[in-house]
DNA sequence: TTTAGGAGTTAGACAGATTCCAATTATTAA
DNA sequence: TTAATAATTGGAATCTGTCTAACTCCTAAA
């Protein structure tokens, strides 16, 4: 089941197919992720959830984006070593990275493809290939 | 100039082809990631250098390891939200991550290539691509 | 309706990594 | 040497994320 809206209906049948009880504060926490599609830390969706009046706990975010994440309704981001970012997409694509904004940016998977994948060692699998594409604003003059 | 010894002569030469001011504690870092040739945490390094007697603080550590990177001395490499790794391999390369070890294994940057780079955002240039494998064990039962 | 139990939430304490700061010490150039 | 500058230091501070024990809210059975 992918997510494409986020009225509270669709949201609520989201979780449910997730094997997930809809309570008050994940179905938040889920339309702060999902109605604006956009990667988020902990902290921004703890401020966007609780932007009118308090009530979500820290330990809420916390606990609902780990449950999120084990039952593959979001993605973890691993692409700034202070926060993790949240993914509502997790169908396979790449991201571009602003080191300076850190602002992150859905790249295609058809654009992006690696070739050549390495051999494991012994009874490894392999659990996923992220690439990040690091930019930033360019400092040479434009003349 | 690249890292291939890693005696006291060489480390000296090393930092001052990189304008680095050869401080005692700068060249006991410097011989703890050069002589291993490892991914290491700052922790790790910090408990190195003070093998034997204490000689460099938790500041200077860290210091010196964001020195070494600003000046490409080293790389930073970003696969665990807890802690950056440092590689002191500056060449070309990808990484092999193993999410329940933690440990970080090279990849050859013949092996493992990209093909399709995304058009940049005007003004934006590449800063770096990294590309992460992830791998654990494989849980399945061997029969 | 009560009530009991489980699931979910909470505030605040806690932990670990990293940065900041002001004082001290080492290095360097003249 | 010496003065100026650069580097180092311990400890406080910050920040992300986890833990804990108490509390609340359902829900289903009586």
């Amino acid at each position: 089941m992918k997510a494409t809206s986020c009225d509270r209906r669709s949201l609520i049948a989201l979780l449910r197919h997730h094997d997930i009880s809809p309570t008050h504060q994940r179905l938040e926490i889920a339309h702060a992720l999902f109605s604006r599609g956009m990667h988020l830390s902990a902290d921004k969706i703890l401020a966007y959830v609780n932007e009118r009046h308090a009530e979500t706990s820290k330990a809420t975010v916390y606990n609902t984006l780990n449950l999120f994440r084990d039952r593959g309704l979001i993605r973890e981001v691993i692409v700034d070593p202070r926060r993790v970012f949240y993914d509502p997409n997790t169908q396979p694509h790449q991201h571009l990275y602003n080191i300076e904004t850190c602002e992150i940016t859905d790249i295609d998977a058809q654009t992006l493809t690696v070739t050549g994948m390495p051999e494991l060692p012994p009874g490894m699998v392999t659990d996923g290939v992220d690439i990040i594409v690091r930019v930033r604003a360019d400092t040479r003059p434009l003349r």
